[in-house]
Order: structure tokens, then sequence, then C-alpha cells
RNA sequence: GUCCCCAUCGUCUAGCCUGGCCUAGGACGCCGGCCUUUCAAGCCGGCAACACGGGUUCGAAUCCCGUUGGGGACACCA
């Protein structure tokens, strides 16, 4: 039983993308279900690109989501020395070569190819001039095999047949020094005994370049699996232009991880007719044959739900501590440290099938704090009217009478008011409504008083009805 | 240009491997209704797809070939 080793190995070159986001989950579900071994690697060694923060951005974005690695994060740029000996020993057994080319004279060349209608490769010039001490600089080519193919059986796309004459010479060392990618992922895919290669579809092509290498350097070849790609509303791939791709934004946007997590693992893989599953059914359920082959359109639109899915349905103190640093930022710092964490659950149980993200959430939660009401001027006037005034007097002289608040029968006694003046219940509910949240939309008025207390509904509504008196606030 | 991948409702997808159970199922969105003190939520219903053309077969969304369309790769980027 050999033991499963996977990896996410994405490039610091900006934040944490969606897409790898997606790909690193593949990787985690499959090593935790088959318990092996998931592990974090960065991929750093194009120094002019690659910056602290993305790394940081990276780790962040991983943590955020929850997918924890065993082992790493490894960075490339500490592992040089392994690159250049492993080069050194290809260049020893002759199946690497040094190249003189320039970078410009490679650039004209293939500009040219390309003007032609010709296929841009290099043409391996410098392949037989068995130069064994460059004068100048120089870069490290690997000799591609040019006959024959090379055949991948993609975990996701079955039997792929590549013709090895399509092939050219890659560098795997520049004229810095510095390994390139299709040589560095080979040496630490080999070294860390990577089992199974799961990355992008972007890197299908990459991978009878690879295995050639594995084979030069007498490691054995992993298994691979190439994941399709997630493209926009307009079928290119996701960028920009069709909103956040940065996983961090979502958390800003009020998402919850667990529903970025159950969106992305939706997109590209199903269990049948199932749209949400908890972690452990990801990790049980999960199997390659079930990965689709084709390219998925992110869509906003399924993603709000699933987090609208999440809110109503997550234990309510969980979404609460989600909740509190949004709270903070749109200033509610003070208030939120006066109450208690039970009573902010509670009020969260009272909005949450309003809210489809917590940014939303903040909004309809804001009503609730602090002693007094703000009122929302149109709404005021509209149902806050000098006619309203005696109606409500009435009404906050029956809740008075009550020593504490009791949902069933400050209920009863709403609706025999609402009985005895010979009024409909709107007529009534819409003025108490806005005295006591200051708005024309809330949750069940009982719930409000609930989550309020007799106190302060009280003095709400003795606020709505000087309001309604006067005209004024 | 060359090579590779892909193709079911607008979108995510089930079904395809192991042809008949498919007058193609579910979900998001949209439309209509119910519920209702507001806004939601919820419930019920509706619209909507096998890219096209050839085969193979008694029978094809399912297998084969071609066409078209989309995507990706061809760097001293990853």
């Amino acid at each position: 039983m050999s033991h499963v080793r996977v990896r996410f190995a994405p490039s610091p070159t900006g934040f944490l993308h969606i897409g790898g986001v997606r790909t690193a989950l593949f990787n985690w579900l499959f090593a935790r279900q088959q318990k092996g071994v998931f592990i974090l690697r960065i991929e750093d060694t194009d120094q002019s690109r690659s910056t602290d923060e993305s790394i940081h951005a990276i780790i962040e974005g991983m943590q955020w989501v929850g997918l924890d690695w065993d082992e790493g994060p490894f960075r490339q740029t500490e592992r040089m020395d392994l690159y250049r000996s492993h080069a050194m020993q290809l260049l020893d057994k002759r199946q690497a070569y040094w190249c003189i080319c320039t970078a410009e004279e490679l650039e004209a060349r293939r500009k040219d190819a390309e003007a032609k209608g010709l296929s841009p490769r290099y043409d391996g010039r410098c392949r037989n001039l068995a130069i064994t001490k460059p004068t100048g600089e120089a870069a490290l080519r690997f000799k591609a095999p040019q006959t024959g193919e090379t055949v991948v059986d993609d975990l996701i796309k079955g039997k792929i047949v590549f013709d090895n004459a399509v092939l050219d010479d890659l560098i795997i060392l520049r004229s810095n020094g510095y390994p390139t990618y299709n040589f560095s992922v080979v040496v630490d895919d080999a070294l860390m005994q990577v089992t199974h290669v799961v990355r992008g579809d972007d890197h299908l092509t990459n991978t009878p370049r690879q295995v050639p290498i594995f084979q030069a350097l007498g490691f054995p070849v992993p298994r691979f699996g190439h994941l399709p790609m997630i493209l926009g509303s307009d079928k290119a791939r996701l960028s920009k232009r069709h909103g956040a791709t940065s996983i961090m934004a979502y958390k800003d946007m009020g998402y919850l991880p667990e529903a970025m997590v159950n969106y992305l693992v939706r997109l590209g893989w199903s269990h049948g007719d199932q749209e949400v599953f908890t972690r452990q059914d990801m990790i049980e359920k999960f199997a390659w044959k079930n990965v689709q082959t084709s390219a998925a359109v992110f869509n906003p639109d399924k993603l709000l739900w699933m987090n609208a899915e999440y809110i109503k349905t997550s234990p309510p103190n969980h979404v609460a501590r989600a909740l509190v640093p949004l709270l903070e930022q749109a200033g509610l710092k003070g208030e939120v440290a006066a109450v208690s964490d039970e009573w902010l659950a509670q009020l969260v149980v009272l909005v949450k099938e309003r809210a489809k993200t917590l940014v939303e959430m903040v909004d309809w939660v804001k009503p609730y704090f602090g002693q007094a009401v703000v009122f929302e001027e149109e709404a005021a006037r509209k149902f806050l009217t000098p006619a309203m005034a005696p109606v409500l007097q009435k009404l906050l002289a029956r809740f008075e009478s009550f020593p504490s608040f009791s949902k069933q029968t400050w209920e009863e006694s709403f609706k025999k008011l609402v009985e005895e003046e010979g009024i409909k219940m709107g007529q009534l509910a819409q003025p108490v409504r806005v005295a006591l949240t200051g708005r024309t939309a809330s949750p069940g008025l009982f719930e409000v008083m609930d989550v309020l207390g007799r106190d302060r509904t009280l003095f709400r509504l003795r606020q709505g009805i000087e309001r309604a008196k006067t005209g004024q606030a």
C-alpha cells in the first residue's frame, strides 16, 4: 500500500486565486481521504516576480479556508543546490548541454518563426556543440527525446498520447544559475516523493516535458491529474474582469469559508445530486472519476446562495464569531464589546434567513445595538403619524403592565388591541416596527422584542410615540 | 501555425465507462402561486439542454469517425 503524497505548489506572484484554492482543495481532499500527506510548496524561482507578501497571502488564504498542510511550506529558493546538483548530473550524463544562445537571439528567432507560421520552438543549434566550460553566459538545456511518444494516464482525463517529435530542448538552468519551473518541479516532486501531481489543466502540456526529466534523473514517474479550468461568464479564463478572484476578497465580502469550499468543490466535482457537503462528507465521497473533464464557469449567484445556506444552517455562535470583525469594522466595536456572545448568537438567529452575506448581516443587525433607535426618515414619516400616537400609547400601557417580556402574552395582547381598535394587523405592526427598529423591514415583531428585551422595547416604543406626536424625531 | 484537452438546460451538474430503466433528473438564477404584520425564509408549480453530420446497433445523450465551436500550451514565467 503506497502512501499518498500530494502537494499544492503556487507561485507567490500575487494573491491566492480562487482557482488555486480549488486545486489545493482537491489535493487536500485526496490526501485526507487516503490518510496521505499534503505538502505546501512555494514555487518562487522567479525572483523578479515573487514577493514575501504573496507568500503571506497564500498562507493566510489557506488558513482561512481551512486547508492545513502536513509538510512545508517549502520555498524553492531555499533548495537551490538541489536543483543545481541534479542539473549537473544530467550534464555529466550528457542528457543536458550548455546553450550559449542569448535570450535576445532566442526571442528574435521565436518571433521570426511565428511570423512564418512555424512552431516557435528552440531549434537545437547548441545541442551538438558539446560545450564543456562555457566562457560567458550560458543556460543549461535538457536533451528532450525526439522520437517515440510519451503516454500519460491522467487521473481525470485518462490516457493521453504526446508525440515526442513536437518537444524541444527546454532550459533547465537559467544563465543566472536559477532553475526553471519545469526542472524545479520535477526535482522537488521526485525528492518529496510526490505520488500524485494534481494541478490545473494549463499544465497538461508540461507533462510530456517533465516525464522525460523524471526518467533521465532515474526517478519514478508520479501519477498526474489535470483539473479543468475555471472560466468567467464569457467563457474566458477567470480574471479580475469577472469580479473578485482573490480568495480573501470573499472573506471581506462576507462569505463563510465553509460556503466557499462547498461551492468550489462542486465546481468540477459531483456526487449525484448532492449540493451541500460537510468536510467529512467531501473527504469520504471524493473520487477522481467524478471530477469533471470540461471547464466550468464560475457562477457568483450560486456561490451567494451557498453562502446563504451556510449562514442559515451553521451554528449561530459560529456565524457570530465570523461576524464580529465585520461589526467592528462597521464602527460597532464598543457596542460589540458590551454584549454577550449568547446575545450575539441570538441576534444571528434573528436575522440569519435574511442575510446572504455577513456584510448584509451587519446591516440587518445594526438596529439592535444601543439603547435608542435611529429612524429612517421616510419610514418614520410614513408610519409614525400623529394619528397613530393614541394607539401606540395604548399598546405601551398594556406592555408596561407586564413585569417581563413573554413572546406569547405580548403577542396575544397585541392582537387583542388590534381587534378592539378594529384595525388590521399591518396597521399597527408597521408603526411598531418602525418604532422598534427604525425601518419598515425587519424580522417578526415579537422576535425583535425578544432580542431587544422589555426595557429597550418600552423605551423605543416611547421614543416612537414622541416622534408620532410631534412628527419630529 | 503546431500540439493537447473539452462539448447535456443561461450556469453548476446527474446520466456516458457497463447502449434500452431518459417522453433526459437535480441545483442556482428567472417566472407564477401559496404562506404572511413588513422584509426574508419556506413550500408548490413553470420555462429551459443531449453542438452538428455520418456511421455501428433491433435500439445511442451513452460506442466510433468527421465537422464546428470553446479552452489550454508552445519563455532564461509558473
